[in-house]
RNA sequence: GGGGGCUUAGCUAUCUGGUGAAAGCACCCGACUCAUAAUCGGAGUCAGGCGGGUUCGAUUCCCGCAGCCCCCA
């Protein structure tokens, strides 16, 4: 052995290190990385060729169809849309890694009334003028394409996934074509029916409405008043009995006698009154009529009131209720009474239970024009559906003195005040309840019968509802909530009074306005519109709309102008982008130059992608926010149940909705908005706000639990961040110290130890990174992400950084670069880096794919993303361990050791576990020492541990029996994995101080390192009062011995080398081996 | 107004009818200066939204209230 010179000075040692080497950046850089990152996944085609082949071109594996639900094409993206899409997107990519051809194509929601508004908006009122129905679709049509490019590079930006350039638009010629099909085919099953009914319209827009189109707003207050139906006739049985209660049927007739009093917050629906009705089952009351105080006598003696609300009443009115008889309601049936306002009479009817006793009187004015509930109850009766009111909400001369007014400004005043004039007016009040608004214009909406297109949910409601059963929820409390909208949901309203959208392909006729729409109209319509798009429903005449057959009658017939509800639009996406429309009516044939998508099935390859994989249908999964259960979900299932007769899906998870850290909405008003733009790229001052980059916003969308609603705001956001760095700091650690290693076998000529031959510390390493692809493996099939989330942070901070590698610096740095010390330690980082790429990249891809890219040594697959995901390999548990042949054979050593083999859980650490609660014990009296300002670093320590006590626990007794025997003591060795220079031991039974466990182990691999020599163990001087814990004592004495200059252990053999006079003897031996440059 | 959901340390998350439930991060203190805009160590914090009930005993079961969120009318 020659030593090598001394350098010159001592700092030098340093450069004899095997310090850290590699490019992966401390810091992300992400604004400038990321896109490199994605630009080349798209050179590659990585996606492409993963979601068309799976892993092995040879073996394409399963098709996984994610079907993306549309979000609407208009505005900025925000984190609702970062949740969802981020959300899908780990799925896909976890598929994509397991060797699934997850093919993922997005889609947008481009028809419908705020797109049309906003282009309406951006016009001088000389332009709207001269605004056709086509000219303005085409403005919208370029409006939503504008839309789905931002955000579709705003998705894009976030490291989503997808054919972004084959999308599926509900503006396409061969989507709405498909969307004609299902139409039509609902049409021929006989679901589809017009009828007159009062829908939610808005006369600010002069549309109906859907349900999801409205919106409640606080603080709406509507003038309520109570008034008096005079009656004109009882019914015989009631007559009699009122006649025993001192009231006789000709006074209750006459003028001034008995009223029915009713109660409503929209009088300018009294008009259409055609009816009172009342809940069968409660009972009402005929009262004498008091004036109390300054109260004006009503022009009735006696009033009906339910019985329960005559308190009440009295207080309110404030009248004197005196009750001559009471009934039930049914017996009120057949009394009719004179209009308050109208020359005509109506009877009182019997309505449903949604008559309480919660406001009013219990007896409810009823105009079937004006209510889903009046609308029933008149149909029950036979009651003549009355809508005075025209399309802006203006009365109509069907009103009466009252024709003209408008309902949402004179018309309740008007008709209050005719009321008062007739003396039948009772009360009036303001009444501040939730009231339906129109979502676009925020004005109220009415409820007024139109002619309207409706699916009739009753034809198939018992098929949906199976449908339903068959689905699985996630979480399986969303079965309940839509199994309960669909089962008590009324007909579907899906015709529209507005111009972009898909047209309603009907013909009236002209003067009989009978309604022409059959299997050769639907078929021709939808070719048409297939070949042309849906403008040419505007484009053309009749003449040239309608089939061939009925060329000669062209002239006899007019084409409707109404479109579809855009839930129809989404609701039909299944045909239109899975190919689920099978028999008689299917989609057009290609589209061209609309990037149409296509279904290979149904032979319409032509817009598709070579090779394009097909899509599963039913779809694996959809994928939404919670609220879709009466959105999307539901309107994909009534449409494809209608026509196929089963679901859409077979899986349905769903999510909550974005709030801040409060857990309150995110708005403008209170400022606490996350703009995912500004989060990922950074806002005008980066200082305040960093461009964190997209991964942190996916590490977001993983960390939190989104069954519920789920919190973000600046401190969320910096918390991750931190996260962020954690973990690639680990990962750069675990890259910069393999720049010298060879991954292949040593007997192939690399540098990797056998898994059989690796230390216990090694293969303890190994065991808790199996332990993590369990775990995570599982987490990612249960899509629960934030439980892979909380490992990736525990296996990351606390396996990796606190333990292995705090201890494996010594062995990285210090031992000579070829020693079996230092490689069988790279070739544990080495299988974990690798491992733990692959397991971060479904949500943090852009990391995983650069530490893939930093490798510093060649692998077989170019991205991260071909490596498949990990398999947890069978020998890191079992393979037998390395201890000393006597030790294996002793039957109480077989036991401690197979406890070692079979900690396979996450939480289960086995042996090990019992080293780091040691290690907890000795970092508390190290600190003390610390705080103390007697000691630094933990190895300027001797550490004393006394176990002789007997009450020490089994398991850690058990452990450093195990480490004792190992075979490579210069890696099993206790100091080091205390991290101190020294240690002595002393055993129960053994009474002898034991054995300081010694270094050189890199040259004296035989040594016993804990066959102790030094005899002056317990004579050292202990710098502070010893602890005893958990029946170990613990005593810190200061290492014997100098400072070695390079491996900073305190060691006695400091200055016995002339050549190194300031090293160790070890240091000295490396130092031989790898002489300094 | 009706229905559903949530409420555990500053943040995210876990757990449980019964001794101190509770991890990681953040914060505070300290060490190192060979992961250095890094790394290591130590410490503290709530008796689990509020009120009531069931029970020998509840954070965990039930009811009510409040706040927040979603859906519906």
């Amino acid at each position: 052995m020659t030593a090598s010179p001394a350098p010159s000075d001592a700092s030098a040692y340093k450069d004899t290190l095997n310090l850290l080497e590699t490019p992966f950046n401390m810091r992300a850089n992400a604004k400038v990385r990321e896109p490199e990152l994605q630009a080349f996944w798209a050179e590659q085609q990585i996606y492409e060729q993963l979601s068309r082949e799976g892993l092995s071109p040879e073996r394409p594996g399963p098709v996984f169809t994610l079907h993306d639900g549309p979000p609407y094409a208009n505005g900025a993206l925000h984190v609702g849309h970062a949740l969802n899409k981020i959300l899908k997107d780990i799925i896909n990519k976890h598929a994509l890694l397991s060797g699934k051809r997850a093919r993922f194509v997005p889609g947008w929601d481009c028809h419908g009334l705020p797109i049309e508004l906003k282009v309406l908006q951006g016009l001088s009122s000389s332009e709207r003028a001269a605004l056709t129905p086509v000219s303005l679709r085409q403005k919208a049509h370029a409006y939503a394409l504008e839309q789905v490019e931002l955000q579709k590079s705003g998705f894009r930006r976030w490291g989503i996934w997808a054919d972004w350039d084959q999308p599926y638009l509900t503006l396409q010629k061969s989507y709405e074509s498909a969307q004609i099909g299902v139409f039509g085919a609902m049409v021929l099953a006989g679901h589809i029916y017009r009828g007159l009914k009062p829908v939610h319209w808005s006369p600010s827009s002069r549309t109906a409405l859907a349900e999801a189109e409205l919106e409640y707003p606080d603080g709406h207050s509507s003038p309520s008043i109570y008034a008096a139906f005079p009656a004109v006739q009882l019914p015989e049985a009631l007559a009699t009995k009122l006649a025993a209660a001192g009231l006789n049927a000709e006074a209750a007739t006459a003028s001034g006698g008995l009223a029915v009093a009713i109660w409503t917050t929209t009088p300018w629906t009294l008009p259409a009154n055609l009816a009172v009705s009342v809940n069968g089952r409660l009972d009402y009351s005929v009262c004498a009529v008091t004036c109390r105080g300054e109260t004006p006598a009503p022009a009735a003696s006696h009033l009906l009131v339910a019985a329960e609300l005559r308190d009440s009443l009295e207080t309110s009115l404030g009248l004197q209720l005196t009750p001559l008889l009471t009934v039930k309601g049914a017996e009120l049936e057949g009394i009719v009474y004179r209009h308050p306002l109208l020359e005509r009479t109506s009877p009182v009817v019997i309505g449903g239970d949604y008559i309480t006793t919660e406001a009013g009187t219990g007896l409810v004015h009823t105009a079937p024009g004006h209510g889903v509930d009046d609308f029933n109850t008149g149909r029950k009766y036979n009651l003549p559906v009355l809508c005075p009111v025209d399309e802006a909400g203006n009365l109509t001369a069907e009103a009466g003195p009252f024709a003209g007014t408008n309902v949402l400004k004179d018309a309740n005043p008007t008709i209050i005040a005719a009321l008062e004039g007739t003396g039948l007016l009772l009360k009036q009040e303001r009444y501040e309840h939730r009231y339906p608004y129109d979502w676009r214009t925020k004005k109220p909406t009415i409820f007024r019968a139109t002619e309207q297109w409706f699916a009739s949910v009753e034809g198939f409601r018992d098929q949906a509802l199976a449908a339903i059963a068959s689905v699985t929820w996630l979480p399986e409390s969303g079965r309940n909530r839509i199994e309960a909208m669909v089962r008590d949901r009324g007909d579907w309203c899906i015709s529209r009074q507005r111009t972009w959208g898909v047209p309603i392909p009907v013909f009236y006729h002209r003067e009989t306005g009978e309604v022409l729409l059959n299997a050769d109209t639907l078929a021709h319509i939808q070719t048409l519109i297939g070949e042309q798009g849906s403008d040419v429903w505007w484009q053309r005449d009749e003449a040239d709309l309608l089939p061939p057959a009925y060329a000669d009658q062209a002239s006899q017939w007019r084409k409707g102008s109404d479109t579809m509800d855009v839930w129809f639009d989404s609701g039909s996406s299944w045909a239109g982008v899975l190919g689920g429309l099978r028999g008689g009516i299917t989609p057009a044939g290609p589209a061209v130059g609309d990037g149409a998508l296509t279904n290979p099935e149904h032979g319409a390859a032509a817009a598709a992608p070579p090779q394009a994989t097909p899509l599963n249908f039913p779809a694996d999964l959809y994928l939404e926010g919670s609220d879709q259960h009466r959105g999307w979900f539901q309107s994909s299932l009534l449409t494809s149940v209608a026509v196929n007769g089963h679901a859409p899906y077979k899986r349905v998870l769903t999510h909550g909705f974005a709030l801040d850290e409060k857990g309150r909405k995110m708005s403008k008003s209170l400022g606490n908005v996350v703009d995912p733009a500004v989060l990922v790229e950074g806002g005008k001052n980066e200082k305040q706000e960093p461009p964190y980059g997209a991964d942190v916003l996916r590490l977001w969308v993983s960390s939190v639990d989104y069954s519920a609603d789920v919190p973000l705001g600046p401190g969320i956001v910096k918390q991750l961040a931190d996260v962020y760095r954690k973990v690639r700091n680990t990962a750069r650690y675990l890259l910069g110290n393999l720049h010298d290693f060879d991954p292949r076998p040593q007997t192939e000529g690399g540098n990797a130890i056998a898994i059989e031959d690796l230390p216990l510390l090694d293969r303890w390493m190994l065991q808790r990174t199996a332990a993590l692809i369990d775990a995570v493996s599982a987490d990612f099939e249960r899509f629960e992400f934030y439980r892979f989330f909380q490992a990736l942070q525990n296996f990351c901070v606390v396996d990796l950084s606190n333990f292995y590698l705090d201890i494996a610096k010594d062995r990285l740095y210090v031992s000579a670069a070829n020693s079996f010390r230092r490689r069988s330690c790279q070739t544990v980082l080495s299988l974990v880096v690798e491992r733990l790429a692959v397991l971060i990249a479904p949500v943090l891809c852009h990391m995983a794919e650069d530490i893939w890219q930093n490798l510093p040594y060649p692998v077989a697959e170019k991205s991260v993303f071909e490596r498949g995901w990990p398999k947890t390999e069978a020998d890191w548990k079992t393979t037998p361990l390395n201890l000393n042949q006597a030790s294996l054979e002793d039957p109480e050593m077989q036991e401690i050791i197979s406890s070692f083999l079979n900690c396979d859980q996450l939480d289960d650490e086995g042996p090990i576990g019992e080293i780091k609660g040691l290690r907890r014990l000795v970092n508390r009296q190290l600190e003390i020492c610390r705080s103390k300002s007697i000691i630094g670093s933990s190895l300027e320590a001797h550490l004393h541990l006394d176990l002789s006590e007997g009450n020490v626990s089994q398991g850690l007794r058990q452990v450093l029996g195990l480490i004792k025997e190992s075979t490579q003591l210069e890696v099993d060795n206790l100091k080091d994995w205390l991290l101190v220079s020294s240690l002595s031991l002393a055993f129960e039974g053994n009474a002898n101080p034991a054995p300081d466990a010694d270094a050189n182990a890199d040259t004296n691999a035989d040594t016993n390192a804990n066959a102790d020599t030094n005899a002056n163990a317990d004579t050292k001087q202990l710098l502070i009062p010893p602890s005893t814990e958990l029946g170990i004592t613990i005593g810190i004495a200061k290492a014997a011995g100098q400072k070695c200059e390079r491996c900073w252990h305190y060691e006695t053999d400091i200055g016995d080398h002339a050549a190194h006079p300031t090293l160790c003897g070890r240091c000295v031996a490396v130092l031989a081996q790898n002489p300094p440059k």
